[in-house]
DNA sequence: TATAAATAAGCGAACATTCACTTATTTTTG
DNA sequence: CAAAAATAAGTGAATGTTCGCTTATTTATA
């Protein structure tokens, strides 16, 4: 609901009837609509983040470990376009903040030692953190955005492919490695 | 209303009292609330694109346009942040779509020539068009997210400056051109 | 030019509907 | 049969929207 309507389509009463259960049974699991949205968003980005560790390690090679994550970040994308939607929704809302805080708890530490490493093993330029973030993913999430509003900038058709992703990530290895 | 309580707490009757003027006066100038949100999105993306496309031309040398792109786009989110907070929730609002496809009709084309004339000139690596946007621009608003949002991954404190895009705009141009 | 007619702009009060949430009752389960 | 789970049927408050009416400005008429 929240993907395809907003969150102006978006109540408490509707979604029990699109449910199937009365509302009042929504308020036995849930103390209030913030709390549903809250618990929805941190569940999301739970699975999201769990994801994105997946065959990860902090000690790999700067490259392979950057391919590692933009393969499973794209793996995700693809695969539950809806969640990712619906994450972005409640991101982009007034509990955006909480959110993020919650969901982020242990991705951000395997980030930072993974940033560490590379800039200790010389396998990465050393730049100040938040660029190295915005030259990683940066182009990745553009790309994915591009997908899933299904066209690119001037409103060409576009299609998120493995060959697309390899192009930009070349590129942005050329970027970041001395 | 919109960026300080979300669209939770955005309301015609809360926005004519704040106003100061009565609830039938909005329908006047407005067929209804859609339209309203509608028409100040299209507002400020076309106030966003034209002054993204300021000393601005497709035939400049490719890292002379593309850093004129940079500080346009940096100037607008730093002077009008709420211009962009406010553009960035409707855009993720049910009329993101909508908004999009009316503000950006004038700037596509304008973007089209700028990539095309700097492949033709040797000054960028011929690639495809998203993949180019990805990298040319992703970076960027990552930064400027991070800005907006006031920190960084990790939750440190982070503020956008001359510096950060200017170390982040070196390493994008090493990796577009030849 | 003085006055009447027409138009534009705005308003408060109300409309039906929907909202998040609750209570009292019934059904299910162990 | 007792506890837990689910429900139908509400609650007042807030929502988007409209109605009938007033005031200010412009245009037309005598």
């Amino acid at each position: 609901m929240l993907v395809e309507e907003g969150f102006q389509g978006f109540s408490m009463n509707r979604l029990a009837k699109v449910c199937g259960v009365s509302v009042a049974t929504l308020y036995i699991y849930y103390a209030d609509k913030d709390d549903l949205i809250k618990k929805i968003g941190v569940e999301i980005g739970k699975n999201f983040f769990c994801t994105m560790l997946k065959d990860f390690s902090p000690d790999m090679p700067f490259k392979e470990g950057l391919k590692k994550q933009w393969e499973n970040r794209a793996k995700f994308a693809l695969k539950y376009p809806n969640e990712v939607a619906c994450y972005d929704i409640i991101r982009h809302s007034a509990h955006g903040d909480y959110i993020l805080s919650e969901s982020l708890k242990d991705f951000k530490t395997a980030m930072g030692s993974f940033f560490h490493n590379a800039v200790a093993k010389k396998e990465l330029t050393p730049i100040g953190l938040e660029v190295f973030w915005s030259i990683a993913y940066g182009p990745l999430y553009t790309l994915l955005r591009f997908h899933k509003e299904g066209k690119s900038i001037g409103g060409s058709a576009f299609k998120f492919s493995k060959k697309t992703m390899e192009e930009a990530f070349e590129l942005v290895i050329k970027a970041l490695t001395p």
